[in-house]
DNA sequence: TGTTTCGATCAAACCGGTTTAGTAAACCAA
DNA sequence: TTGGTTTACTAAACCGGTTTGATCGAAACA
């Protein structure tokens, strides 16, 4: 295990015939050096294969060059969620151009807030993304009054300080909505996430409105959360009410409850229509294929992390809006059985 | 945006009324402080809350008090993937009580070195993990010589300086096919991961071996990519050398088999068996229930930690063994059909 | 008693950058 | 020639910790 020791700017300067002063003056750019020696520096640095050192430089401006990512989710529910990655994926994008590191943290939902005051108070972080918003997010405070910058994945339901992309479920809920109604259902079902989380409240409640928009009586709705255990087991309960259609809150539960159905004597589409959330990679691979609301999580990183650095930067930053999400309609939807009269 | 001014070491040393030095001795528990003193600076620093600048700690003893995962796959493909959260969860479960943080960083394929020699050039990580080992993976020798402490997952095929958590795919595969051929089948197909991967290879070679030790004649093999989409094409294709049972690499690609299997009107498992490997969530509630072999990445996450951090402080660190992976039976493998006769 | 030893403490250097204050030389106008 | 600006650069302070070397008083020893 060699330890080639890094080049300091101190010997950048010594090869350049400078001072540690002019050598940093040069290499960022500063006027007041003269063309000749910025030159001379560059070459120096260049040869020696410097690059600076972060640890010096995040204390010497205070700052992290790092944001920071906290994720409150059990272990296996993170695993069958296909949002973190691409979201990450898409943060990482934009933060690698510009030197920034993202750091992560995965704690017990309990701990969340710990985590956040962690990375606030040993400066590990500039700035963090809040995800998975709950209603009435203490969070939110909490980042305020560490002071710490922030950005939202969705509009929170209280007041913030925070922009936010402007994640909404609620136009992908309706569509899917809308064409089971178009299809001719009129007992439509819903398997919804936990309630006390802002995506899983909301997509509740665009269901509600949508069923009211189309005219449609209030139609069953059973809380899961969001596994596809959870999404097995509301099946079962809801299809007692007896739908001819069910919108679930994610894929995940959807292609859970499809086995479920299909297991109970419902075939989809034939007897059962079904719809899913967040289009995942599998959605069109089972069968019947999924019909799923597209979202575009690798977007949303990248707009979130602009949004961040920006805001750690000293701007004022606008909420971010985002493409709506788009109904990907596949086999697992068609109109009702004939059988099913219409009260 | 309040910014509340963070107590430093100074404002500690002189609430109690001695040097810095004295402080940073009393809150390290070293030696040489008397008891009166030390519980002085104690409460100075608890009164003040006061919390140690990792900034300041890590240009002092030139440590980042972080270590680093540089994720190469695609977005798409890392989504549907449950590995990475969970293993990710795992490794932060060790970071978290030592006050490491998890510098992650998602790079296209080909920009993968590039990841590491920024995170060492940088400064900002002591360690790193290496996932995803390829076959003759030329991080390995990058990592030696950059003096960059590793751990990796699974052991190279090559020479590597690294210690290494000692996954191994082998006696899970090996167990599918036992069980398939226990079963009475003979004629096993294997839908493999890239060739390039050492899990994808080895997983194979594992299928190989074990069809041979089964006395069975070597089986049909297509390689497709761990995805949705690969494993559904890869099935078709591979169905068309009538096998009785097809051993998927992962459980992503065998939902997606399953789906393709049973619109072409091979019922599962009375016409076909399908095995997977991870066990997902979601295999136990697709229809049939996946046969699969469950894995425990969050365990994986949590040993490399330690063998990491262990490494970092100098220590010398052995392999570090971990439960064999178990074949989970359910829904999706059963005896072949009878009318398939023996050759 | 004088000397040694030792524990407790402090002042200062250091990590590797950034930034400010200061200076010498060059330049310019009167 | 003088005096005032500019330009190009240096020296030193600073960020907030850790670590080393020196100092000081008290206890231990001869």
């Amino acid at each position: 295990m060699t330890r080639p020791d890094r080049p300091t700017i101190r010997d950048v300067a010594a090869a350049a015939g400078v001072s540690k002063g002019t050598v940093s003056f040069a290499l960022n750019g500063r006027p007041g050096v003269s063309e000749d020696t910025r030159e001379r520096i560059l070459a120096a640095a260049r040869d020696l294969g410097w690059t600076p050192s972060t640890k010096a430089r995040a204390l010497s401006v205070s700052r992290a060059f790092a944001v920071g990512l906290v994720l409150a989710r059990e272990p296996e529910l993170l695993g069958a969620d296909p949002f973190f990655p691409a979201f990450i994926a898409g943060v990482e994008r934009t933060l690698s151009d510009r030197g920034q590191a993202l750091v992560l943290q995965v704690v017990p939902e309990a701990e969340e807030e710990a985590g956040y005051r962690r990375l606030a108070d040993a400066g590990r972080v500039d700035g963090v993304f809040v995800l998975d918003l709950r209603v009435a997010d203490p969070r939110i405070a909490l980042l305020a009054e560490l002071g710490m910058p922030a950005v939202t994945i969705a509009r929170p339901d209280g007041p913030s300080p925070f922009p936010a992309v402007l994640v909404d479920d609620r136009p992908g809920i309706a569509a899917a909505v809308s064409h089971l109604a178009g299809l001719g259902h009129r007992h439509i079902a819903h398997v919804a996430g936990p309630a006390h989380f802002l995506h899983g409240s909301r997509r509740r409640r665009a269901f509600d409105d949508a069923l009211d928009e189309a005219g449609l009586p209030p139609g069953p709705v059973v809380e899961a959360d969001f596994s596809a255990a959870g999404g097995a087991a509301a099946t079962r309960e809801i299809l007692a009410a007896g739908p001819t259609a069910i919108v679930y809150s994610n894929d995940l539960m959807a292609i859970a409850g499809l086995s479920v159905a299909v297991e109970l004597g419902r075939a989809v589409p034939a007897r059962l229509s079904v719809t899913g959330f967040d289009n995942t990679d599998l959605a069109g691979y089972v069968s019947p294929a999924l019909t799923s609301v597209r979202t575009d999580p690798y977007l949303w990183g990248r707009k979130a992390a602009e949004a961040l650095l920006e805001l750690i930067d000293g701007g004022t930053v606008d909420d971010v809006p985002v493409p709506a999400a788009q109904l990907v309609i596949r086999a697992s939807t068609a109109p009702p059985p004939p059988e099913v009269r219409t009260e």
